[in-house]
DNA sequence: CCGTAATGGTTTTGAAACGCAACTAAAATA
DNA sequence: TATTTTAGTTGCGTTTCAAAACCATTACGG
């Protein structure tokens, strides 16, 4: 998988690595706790080689890390590192989405309940820093300190 | 782009709709205000048949709608429907990993700050129905209503 | 030690998707 | 009526993907 984004656009970047049917169910395997090669596959019903090569990368990204575990064969564990674990609001995100646009309500084949209460967990939605919700209308996307030349003209509103 | 996960996931349920590298970003331009075909193109680098299939399945998926506003030439615009909005928070969660891990802090190219303060939004996190704030370990996956079987014995912790 | 099984890959090969360029269609404008 | 603008579609060569077969390393049983 080339990276085929130039644009400096943190989404564009992002879809660098998570630009494909997989790579987010390998991070979802991640997260639900299965490390061994062999188990991702179960999981997911990935093809060796693409899983192969996907786990590569997200080593690569320092978004996992192996571990050896050797007892029978060659065994490896492939954990979340601290990039990879911040992952989890953004999994979430998607998790959120597609419980409730795609199943919708009364459909969900997982939900996310919090351990403590049972409730469902609130939709993620951003938050002032002073606490009060903020709705899209609220927030403003503007050049960064990182921004290219086509980045700027972008934000600033200009058509090309 | 033929639909390939079937397992009743959600997550995988939406990269059946966001699993490539290009509908994203056609979602970040329309959040952005692009409307136009042509907008978009030049905007995001896509190709046209690749585009116009986008489209397409995007329309179908309910997440954009097509409204006539014909001037020259056959015009279209493409707008995101209240399904399409709703995709904010997550394409938030994309920006900010991007901006964090990806280009790190000093180099962000596209900065999201609160219109009212211009202080920075906070990264987005779970919070409790109680507004108390949710880590990765408060919150727990569970087989829902429509939960094939081999769902709920993936999460009840069986290994195959 | 030697055969066998288990794990974790690589290689090979046909199918699908992508990217580019050329072509078409429809409507406003000159 | 000819031209321009927009929004596609078609054709074609290249890249990527997916499935299956094949290889390599380690442990264990005898």
């Amino acid at each position: 998988m080339a990276k085929r984004h130039t644009h400096t656009c943190p989404v564009a970047a992002v879809l660098n690595i998570f630009g494909d049917n997989w790579t987010w169910l390998i991070v979802r395997e991640a997260f639900y706790g299965a490390t061994r090669f062999s188990e991702i596959m179960r999981n997911t019903g990935i093809a060796r080689n693409v899983l192969s090569e996907r786990l590569d990368r997200l080593l690569e990204e320092g978004i996992l890390e192996r571990e050896d575990v050797g007892s029978n064969g060659t065994r490896y564990a492939y954990v979340l590192t601290h990039k990879g674990e911040t992952l989890y609001p953004t999994l979430l995100a998607l998790h959120q989405w597609g419980n409730e646009h795609i199943y919708g309500p009364g459909n969900e084949p997982v939900l996310l309940l919090e351990k403590a209460t049972g409730q469902p967990v609130p939709p993620l939605s951003p938050i002032s820093a002073n606490g009060t919700p903020l709705s899209r209308a609220d927030i403003l996307s503007v050049p960064g300190p990182g921004a290219s030349l086509a980045t700027q003209r972008r934000l600033a509103g200009e058509k090309s």
